[in-house]
DNA sequence: ACGGATGCAACG
DNA sequence: TCGTTGCAT
């Protein structure tokens, strides 16, 4: 007897919301013309008119299919409006289409906890919606309850439900219906006006419910599923995704959904396919770069709309070698801490890459090609609201300047810097942070007093770029202060790098992407000297522990729970971690 | 020249 | 933790 993976708990209303033919819709939207018109959305369109990645039902009929190509569509059915995915920096653009999906999600996360499954895709726990409902204003007979649900699947498309009437009709007026059929009912209506919401406010349909129709069961509603055992659809399906579909039917599911509205990581990528492979490092950083602009605007406005950092950046690749055909080899994955600015994360991305082709080649001096390339921002954690005060207390130069940012939910990079990091805008304006003077009479918070630089540190500190407008832990700590532990450095006022057989087992993670940005520099640069400040990036153990200490505790507390927020509170206590200030040396 | 771009989870 | 793989839309 197969056993699934355990179901637990209470019963649960989860919906399954799903744009169809999403892009299409969208393009639909830009130009009415296209509505009711087959239609697909292909991207690209030189080879074989581009790769369709989204088709209209109505060109669907045709039996135009996603995998096809542009130029067979066409063949298929020659009346069909081919949109193109918009093209930015030689590469497909999507953000038209994950904005579009953004606007769904709002208003769908309004009646429950929402989690974004894709760009198109969302899970709804309805849960605690349809207890209320059945509180308040309980459907209170069977057909009742089905005159909505009806309703409901009428909505939008076009059917031929008598079929599927019947079906729910009878699962809904079963003499056995009970708390949780009900409880599901109520789902379904609460589903079914927020896809009224949704078409009513971004002209948008879309279906909500069981996504896994293959219909090799001619299963094609809730209440197709609900006649199968769940043996059979075990059977069908596989253990889990039967049990899965048994329950799910029953609005039963063990799967929490995940309170997340936004993706966890961001990627883009380009193939490069046949021909088009690259074969030098010039074409390569070319289209690296490309990629990395729009990577660094998409966590960038990430992080201004949403107050959320990202910690790593990772580069990966396919490749092949010349004279070798089907050699097994693969281009290793590379990862370092993410730098926020397009140049600091062109530059990184294109170390990581040559580090990976060093792997790669095995210092065999083939030629090489690469046929995609793509760069990823993850681990993004949420900037706490309550971290905007810490702002307050840690103060750079341009204090004055930052007072005039009110209501900063924007924050543009300025592409005259090459190492912007901005932080949270600050938001509430309660209390103003103490200051002190230096040598040279300029005011600094008592905060970051003990940074506070002498003059000939600060005539370093001038060679970097203003960062205007915003103050932030970001750009003081990580800007400011590298150049002035450079300073300090050389002055002999810190201590140089500790060997590696010195450090804490809290340190190896951090003294592992140290270790290989080093690698992977005098790699490429040999006889190159690393210097440290490439090292620094945007985190809690970039900031001086004398910083750190003169916080107000719970604004310590705050702190430590920020990048990484600690899932065993401080056994391997990050403030030990701090050390890593002095980078290790490369062993 | 594989449907591409993207995102997720699981695994070692 | 990182890097790989596989899978999904």
């Amino acid at each position: 007897m197969p056993v699934a993976r355990p179901e637990p708990q209470e019963p649960r209303v989860i919906a399954h919301v799903d744009m169809d033919c999403f892009y299409v819709q969208v393009e639909q939207r830009r130009n009415p013309a296209l509505r009711g018109q087959p239609t697909a959305v292909v991207q690209y369109n030189d080879w074989k008119g581009g790769g369709l990645i989204a088709v209209s039902y109505e060109a669907r009929s045709f039996g135009v299919k996603r995998s096809m190509r542009g130029d067979e569509a066409k063949r298929v059915c020659p009346g069909i409006n081919l949109v193109q995915v918009p093209v930015a920096r030689g590469k497909a653009d999507l953000n038209l289409y994950r904005s579009a999906g953004s606007e769904v999600v709002a208003i769908l996360a309004s009646k429950g906890k929402c989690e974004r499954a894709s760009i198109d895709e969302v899970y709804l726990d309805l849960t605690d919606a349809a207890k209320q409902m059945l509180l308040q204003s309980p459907p209170d007979s069977p057909e009742e309850i089905f005159m909505e649900a009806a309703k409901s699947n009428i909505l939008g498309l076009p059917s031929d439900a008598s079929e599927k009437e019947k079906n729910v009709r009878a699962w809904l007026c079963r003499p056995d219906a009970d708390y949780e059929d009900k409880l599901l009912a109520c789902g379904a209506i609460i589903v079914a006006q927020l896809r009224v919401r949704v078409l009513e406010e971004t002209q948008f349909t879309c279906s909500a419910g069981i996504a896994h129709n293959k219909d090799d069961l001619g299963v094609e509603t809730i209440g197709d599923l609900l006649s199968f055992t769940e043996e059979k659809l075990q059977e069908q399906y596989g253990v889990n995704t039967g049990t899965w579909l048994w329950k799910i039917a029953r609005g039963i599911s063990g799967e929490e959904v995940e309170d997340r509205l936004l993706p966890k990581s961001h990627g883009c990528g380009k193939t490069f396919p046949g021909p088009k492979a690259l074969k030098n490092s010039a074409s390569v950083k070319g289209w690296l770069d490309q990629l990395c602009e729009e990577l660094s605007e998409r966590i960038q406005s990430d992080l201004n709309q949403n107050k959320r950092i990202a910690q790593t950046l990772t580069l990966h690749a396919r490749a092949s070698k010349a004279n070798e055909r089907d050699s097994t080899k693969k281009f290793p994955s590379k990862s370092c801490p993410l730098r926020y600015g397009t140049g600091k994360i062109q530059e990184d991305a294109m170390k990581l890459f040559e580090s990976g082709l060093h792997d790669f080649l095995e210092s065999q001096n083939t030629g090489w090609s690469i046929t995609s390339l793509s760069v990823t921002a993850s681990k993004i954690f949420d900037i706490p609201s309550g971290t905007s005060s810490i702002l307050r207390y840690i103060k750079g130069p341009s204090s004055a300047a930052s007072q005039a940012i009110p209501d900063s939910s924007s924050v543009p990079e300025d592409p005259s810097l090459d190492n912007n990091v901005y932080a949270t805008p600050i938001h509430e304006e309660k209390c103003e942070p103490s200051t002190s003077e230096n040598e040279d009479g300029e005011r600094y918070s008592d905060i970051s007093a003990k940074q506070c630089p002498t003059s000939e540190e600060k005539r370093i500190s001038k060679k970097l770029p203003e960062v205007k407008g915003t103050s932030s832990i970001l750009k003081f700590l990580s800007r400011g202060q590298s150049a002035l532990h450079e300073k300090r450095k050389s002055d002999g006022l810190i201590c140089s790098p500790q060997g590696p057989g010195s450090s804490s087992e809290a340190n190896k993670a951090e003294e592992h992407n140290v270790a290989a940005q080093r690698a992977d520099r005098s790699n490429i640069n040999s006889g190159t000297e690393p210097s440290a400040s490439n090292a620094w990036m945007f985190n809690v153990e970039d900031i001086d522990p004398a910083v750190v200490e003169e916080l107000p505790p719970e604004i310590q507390r705050e702190i430590q729970g920020w990048i990484r927020p600690s899932k065993q509170p401080s056994t391997k206590r990050r403030g030990s971690t701090i050390s890593s200030y002095f980078p290790p040396a490369r062993s």
